[in-house]
DNA sequence: AACCTTCATGTGATCTTATAACATCACTCA
DNA sequence: TGAGTGATGTTATAAGATCACATGAAGGTT
């Protein structure tokens, strides 16, 4: 995998989180909200790990690992596997990147400091990924848990589909 | 992989669906549905997919790609990788098996024929997985998908926790 | 029967994703 | 100064998935 991966398969640049914003100020808050968060509760954001929480935030969509590495490398760090992994697991941990199994990638997260179990909208078409709020264990699933005795740890909620640009596109 | 692979993290034979059944009749009998609803839809069980989907159905757990590949292999079948993966996504198609995402494995579908889109529970102690039903679309994430004007065409449901037998253990 | 088309299977090669194992380095604190 | 701890760097390899191409079986024409 070369950094031309995780391309969108629609031509221009990243999709979004869906809908417009000041990206350059909200990359730049979420960073000092993290640095204000690791120094209160103790965490060393290291460089490794805060420039892969700068890259995700800046592309504002969802990485592979390998295609972190590829920008790591760029950014003259090191640049095997276990680099990058090493800082999503820190990331993901706490809560700052959340992992889209769906697409063994990796999202900034677009809520951070509210405690949540988030569900994500991935478009099929462009590979956006969207965050949203769920709660899983509300509805059926956990009446289907408490029934069958199953302790409910952790809910991943992932919805394919089509996101209303690529909607758009489609259209034309 | 070898046929080792997928071994639950505790010693005995297979976890469940959770709770007890007949297994050697629940076998016969979802073996016996899919081949009258593929004799119905014109679809073609051939003997890859039979046997795949009846290794699925017997060992009542979740499988990677590669351990149903070694079990073909045993079975006399052919053993790349592609021979697991198209009988798996011929299964998969047509809802006789689910993937979970989660664990880049399969399992039968628990309640096939019924329309539905899926839940599951995973015990991270022994990997069982139990199927539910879930309706997504219906709750928080149905509400932010409108909102942001996503389309969801599928959605991923998988829950991971403790299943009751493991909770068992755990306290002794 | 001979032919063609279609879909399924077999196989080799390769690509992508993830982890194990071990050496080194840096910071803290006794 | 010298543990002890946690982070990083690096090699190697495991695990998961797909591509490309050849072969084969089933059904339908002519």
């Amino acid at each position: 995998m070369t950094s031309e991966t995780q391309d969108n398969h629609a031509e221009g640049t990243a999709p979004i989180g869906f809908g417009k914003h000041d990206h350059a100020a909200c990359v730049a808050q979420a960073l000092a909200a993290a640095e204000a968060r690791c120094g209160a509760e103790g965490l060393r954001l290291t460089p490794v790990r805060r420039k892969v929480l700068e890259l995700l935030l800046r592309e504002h969509r969802a990485l592979g690992a390998y295609a972190i590495l590829d920008l790591l490398r760029e950014a003259g760090f090191g640049s095997q596997p276990p680099v990058a992994y090493r800082a999503l697991d820190f990331l993901a941990e706490h809560g700052f990147v959340h992992r889209i199994e769906r697409l063994n990638a990796f999202v900034a997260c677009a809520h951070p400091g509210e405690s949540h179990s988030p569900a994500f909208m991935i478009c099929r078409l462009c590979d956006g990924v969207a965050e949203a709020q769920s709660r899983p264990a509300r509805g059926a699933l956990g009446a289907a848990a408490r029934a069958a005795g199953f302790h409910i740890e952790k809910t991943v909620v992932e919805a394919e589909g089509v996101c209303p640009a690529c909607a758009e596109k489609e259209r034309a």
